[in-house]
DNA sequence: CACAGGCGTTGAAACGTTAAAATTAACCCC
DNA sequence: GGGGTTAATTTTAACGTTTCAACGCCTGTG
């Protein structure tokens, strides 16, 4: 029962195996008979002929310059539970999501995509390398050292939410971070709010969650309100991290004086750790402390009370971020950002500020 | 620039492709001189040798009868929203931390995992063929049709979550469904409540979600309770599915007769959003319809109620289902079924019916 | 001292595919 | 009918790896 090669399709149709390559391939630099074409073609089907993609990728390494496998590979970054124990952070929904629709566009486009975390002490590169895939895609964070070698070998790369120097002549695809952070905290203010609490996942100036305290920033300066560094609760993203955050709202406005009265987390499900532990601490959203998220992941429509969050679409993203992956492989198009939009979305987690906050 | 291949390992080190070969590789029936094996090493470490995936899975496929990749592919469901897009379904926190768990074992053992969804007319064993698959892990509902190609290839496969016959002679993991739905709706006749909803993904007799519903039945009965047929509300999966039953269930109520004071839901989203339907419609949980879940997803302990739940450990789930396929990839172990225990988690979704319902 | 046997290493072949070069067949033109 | 094109197909070689069989060397033994 060994398995049947090109070969065994070429003498099943009484012809060579090139030209059977040919034919299975359209080849567009020669001419075959339609009648072989339809002899062959029956002949393959009938022996249910899979080619080998293990023998595609050897061959090609010699004529590309570099081994094509059909595969690309997606860098999702890893918890950090426990030093044993790094599974890829697919529990965030908003990578489950975005990874879905990368996976649909591309498996379109006839690549598969490799969803890999990287042991401690071998580089992904080895992986590519390996693996021989044909591009990258690096979602959020990323060693830079990494990033250095993708861009000495020419390997077609993709960047989702990274900013920083060190992505500079990539295709790269992010929301506008900035903005987002400013029309989140922006909400808030213009919901009366002043005291608003910034919970995030660790701040880092090449990532996401900096560009969205920026943001927070800006609206504040816009509506004169002094930054206060102790509303500031950075921490690792997660549900967890949001309930310490809760604990710690809580306990400032026990302390006295004036009250944390809203958050803006930039994550949904930080946002949502969040609202559970307050409502654990008796305190209730958005009666005692509203709350504004990011990402509009499918649950923050569905928790009561529905999450006011900034919307980026995730699964567009997805697409545009497999769009320009297809460009990369095929040579198309030109390195660059491009900018998802993103929009507030409004539900039922943030209230108008009537005692004390003035409407603007 | 280009990639360097063993035989660069092998004139650096002075030294044949062989022995770097069976160095590199740990060949046990060979000895090799420690300094010849140290320079070796130190050749393959300054060039930054790193193997050849493909010429290894190519190379392979001579000697065990079968190629190996390093790499399993893992089936995962897809949804059904509309007839182009069809996204594998991460979007259900269920697949997406068995995944992460069961590529992290999986990776600890050297093998990646391939997670692809399947073309309309395509079937995964193509993929399977194509990419030299080492094993399939399949997780729900199955084509049986290509489960039996496995069994006539041979080739390693973990069920996941299946019943039926066809699955007879696999390596299998599951929890005690039919136990699990009869500890859920035991324990809502526990609490008093008498009629109680059943709320699914499609029921199949080779399915997770029927098993479920003959456990409903067991405690109907146990119970003496008769099965009313109008209760069962049956979909897909979803948190779009639980919101259409929360308006079949407050329809239902209003049209006068008993009240459905209480909905198991096979699934934790299908929960989620079925609490967040009746909330909707001015319907509380658990004040005046309680429900319970199946799975134990991060996010049941999140929503407000706490979702009262079956817990399966899903992360144990996939570390042994992983750990199965490692099994049966080197041949060893024998097949059959593996159960997986689960308890009920009480949260705050269900509570003790008083005015009717008596205690048992 | 011849020779068996083990040790360390190597050369050749094979895995399935495709690109490039070579071959054959068919046709046309003067 | 010979030379030249073009079309259709085949032969060859190569991709990077592993396995098998074989080789030379050393050592101990009779």
């Amino acid at each position: 029962m060994r398995k049947v090669s090109i070969k065994d399709v070429a003498r099943e149709a009484g012809v060579s195996a090139t030209t059977v390559s040919y034919i299975l391939n359209d080849n567009r630099n020669v001419t075959i008979t339609p009648e072989t074409r339809a002899r062959v073609l029956d002949a393959a089907d009938r022996l249910k002929y899979v080619p080998s993609q293990a023998a595609k990728t050897l061959g090609s390494s010699r004529v590309m310059g570099r081994a094509r496998s059909k595969m690309i590979g997606v860098v999702i970054p890893q918890t950090e539970d426990s030093a044993e124990n790094e599974y890829i952070m697919l529990s965030n929904p908003f990578y489950s999501a975005f990874l879905s629709a990368v996976e649909f566009e591309m498996r379109q486009a006839g690549y598969h995509v490799l969803v890999t975390g990287t042991n401690r002490g071998q580089s992904y590169v080895d992986v590519v390398k390996s693996r021989a895939l044909d591009g990258v895609m690096i979602i959020g964070m990323y060693p830079s050292e990494d990033i250095e070698e993708y861009r000495r070998f020419n390997i077609p790369t993709v960047l989702v939410d990274c900013y920083g120097s060190a992505g500079e002549g990539f295709f790269s695809v992010r929301t506008d971070d900035r903005l987002g952070g400013r029309l989140a905290a922006g909400h808030l203010l213009g919901m009366g709010h002043r005291r608003i609490a910034f919970v995030s996942g660790e701040i880092r100036e090449d990532g996401v969650n900096y560009m969205r305290f920026l943001g927070y920033r800006d609206a504040l300066e816009e509506y004169g309100v002094d930054f206060d560094g102790s509303l500031v609760f950075d921490g690792y993203v997660g549900f967890g991290h949001g309930a310490e955050a809760a604990a710690d709202i809580a306990a400032a406005n026990r302390g006295g004086g004036r009250a944390i009265t809203a958050a803006f987390a930039t994550s949904d499900i930080a946002a949502i750790g969040l609202m559970k532990g307050l409502s654990e601490r008796g305190l209730s959203v958005p009666g005692d402390v509203s709350v504004i998220g990011f990402d509009d992941i499918d649950y923050a429509g569905m928790y009561v009370p529905g999450l006011t969050t900034v919307r980026q679409n995730i699964v567009e993203k997805g697409r545009v971020a497999a769009g320009l992956m297809i460009d990369a492989l095929n040579g198309r198009g030109a390195p660059g950002e491009t900018v998802i939009p993103m929009q507030l979305v409004e539900r039922d987690s943030v209230r108008r500020l009537t005692e004390g906050g003035e409407d603007i």
